[in-house]
DNA sequence: TATGAATGAGGCTTCATTCAT
DNA sequence: CATGAATGAAGCCTCATTCAT
């Protein structure tokens, strides 16, 4: 993947064409311009994992269990990624974020990327509403407690690939599972507002 | 700063020089190369950072105290960045990790990058190390738990940035330093490491 | 021809681009840098020239006619560049010198030059031999004799090139093929090599 | 020397600052200009050449000892900058040569070129001239035969330059001078001017 | 529909020259 | 006198995009 290697402006057109076995005014077919490339590219990779994580929802049963199996989730999505030939592929949900932040908030970009952005925390959010609802999890501000998980996750996701020679996965996802599962089981709610 | 508005690729040595009041060619009495400058950013940035953090340690007693120093400053930074005349700088850090991501790692400044990260990671092992001596935290893998806490907040920073016209910085915080604390003091260790 | 008129370092890629017609960047096309562009016109320059030398060459019978067409050719040679519309493309063959004195021995540019000169030596080693053969010439040793020849023939282009008004073609050729002639025909051999 | 080195364009003031030991302002209390420099440097080159020839002419006796001189001190002369730390410095003259096909016949530098290319050839025409008187010489046009000598021996140094691997510089020496010598003693002068 | 040759705007970098000290 | 930091004009090269085939 073009992108994923080099980035957005390194990327070149020529690279993409011939990646596809098609020509370089193919290209210009099908997009508008490189930026639509971007953009198509984005939409893809939300949707894909949006896909997955819905498939496995509905195979938990209780709220706890889908948290963990989301945690578990991004953590396969991960290593597959590494470990398959589309393995150079990965970093480009790092670029994705780079260019989010980059862009002009009004552009087309920046508007994809948001909606991934949300459309992923709000997979959470039903979820954890249960979760209260069952008592299981303190009245915290629902959105507050997904962006938390969903953003960390990213984070990991990041440090992981960058010192992927020095950690195991495994390893790292179950501390991870740890501290997050009990973090968010025994968080006390925002009685520390004052603060 | 140019590159934190543009990524490193469309933030142009004309502005650069412009910015700083100088002419295009004294750009290069300073710095060897465009990359060149790049890489002095992702030191003075790391510098600054960990300068502060050390400041922030040296005030706390107990474990706890530490981290929750250290999680608080992670906001703090950030919230400072924004809200100053920088403000338009602080998306550096995330243009910093997508050069890392995809420069080769061969290269001067992916080096400089991961060393960074690094030593980002090893401030928190000392204080993590404490806790378990004094038994406040189970006996997880210390470098491990440090990724995850400095890996999580990395990815808090960027969706916040993201995002800061829906989320309020504190309440962020507060949700943040209670997943997380709570999770660290509460992760049963390693036991699970079969699944 | 951008080259000859201003040298290998002023000539500009977007002359050469608008001499030939086509735009800035379709040079790149062809050629993948401003050196490789004057590689080729080196090596079309001794193409031409020893084409032209072996079809000469070829219509002489003895030795010495074959040794007077060839001077007689290198003045032609210079003659036809220097009357026709191609006449300031003449200069190109000092500056294929002045690139050779300067460049690298390693360089590819190094090496096409010094291939075209020993080919150009070349021409002349055994039409000498073949005098040597017949008597008619003393046993020097043929490749000093065919360098000195060579060599001279091109100071003689320079000096001519440069004093062109106060010179005229046809006589100087004249008084060259004389001393040449006489000087190769009568030269005694290496017997004072112990000077 | 910077300019043997680098040629005219490559050869840059910091440089030639820094072998002379001087600051890079202080080249131009003494040059105005970069190509001033080299005019200055084009007048010395040839000043040293005419003084030493000079020297050594009023040493010989007969026109041919004189001749024979100036051939053998041609190649000394070359021998010795090629041999002395000043090796690098040779190839000047064929940037001198160089630059003066490049340069506007109105230029300054053309002219200082032109002036010491003449001076040059007005070394060898009281000699040529001497051996005419003394019946040694055919009446040949005393300025065409002295072209073609000086540049002949121009041309040599430029070839043995090249090649300087393959070739040695004593025996070529040898060879030029029996081929002049006798070329110069036995022409026949210019009857064949009808051709 | 597919192509890839042609294009030129744009950016990094070099370096002769200036001038305040 | 000597200096070297500052400068910006200038040039090579890249590459997204166009368009004739």
């Amino acid at each position: 993947m073009v992108f994923a290697r080099n980035g957005l402006e390194r990327g070149k057109i020529a690279d993409i064409a011939n990646e596809a076995g098609i020509g370089k005014g193919t290209v210009y077919e099908y997009f508008s311009s490189k930026e639509d490339i971007f953009i198509a590219l984005v939409e893809g990779f939300f949707t894909e994992m949006f896909h997955d994580m819905d498939a496995l929802l509905a195979m938990g049963e209780t709220p706890v269990e889908k948290i963990t199996s989301l945690i578990e989730y991004s953590f396969k999505f991960l290593e597959e990624y590494l470990d398959s030939e589309e393995g150079e592929s990965w970093p480009i949900i790092m670029e994705i974020f780079s260019q989010a932040i980059r862009a002009d908030a009004s552009t087309e970009m920046h508007q994809a990327i948001i909606r991934g952005v949300r459309a992923g925390v709000a997979v959470f959010e039903p979820i954890l509403q249960d979760g209260v609802k069952a008592s299981i999890l303190k009245p915290f501000d629902i959105d507050y407690f997904a962006l938390v998980v969903f953003a960390a996750l990213d984070g990991l996701a990041l440090h992981y690939y960058l010192q992927r020679e020095r950690f195991d996965i495994k390893e790292l996802m179950i501390t991870t599972r740890e501290i997050f599962l009990n973090g968010m089981l025994t968080a006390t709610g925002r009685k520390e507002l004052q603060s």
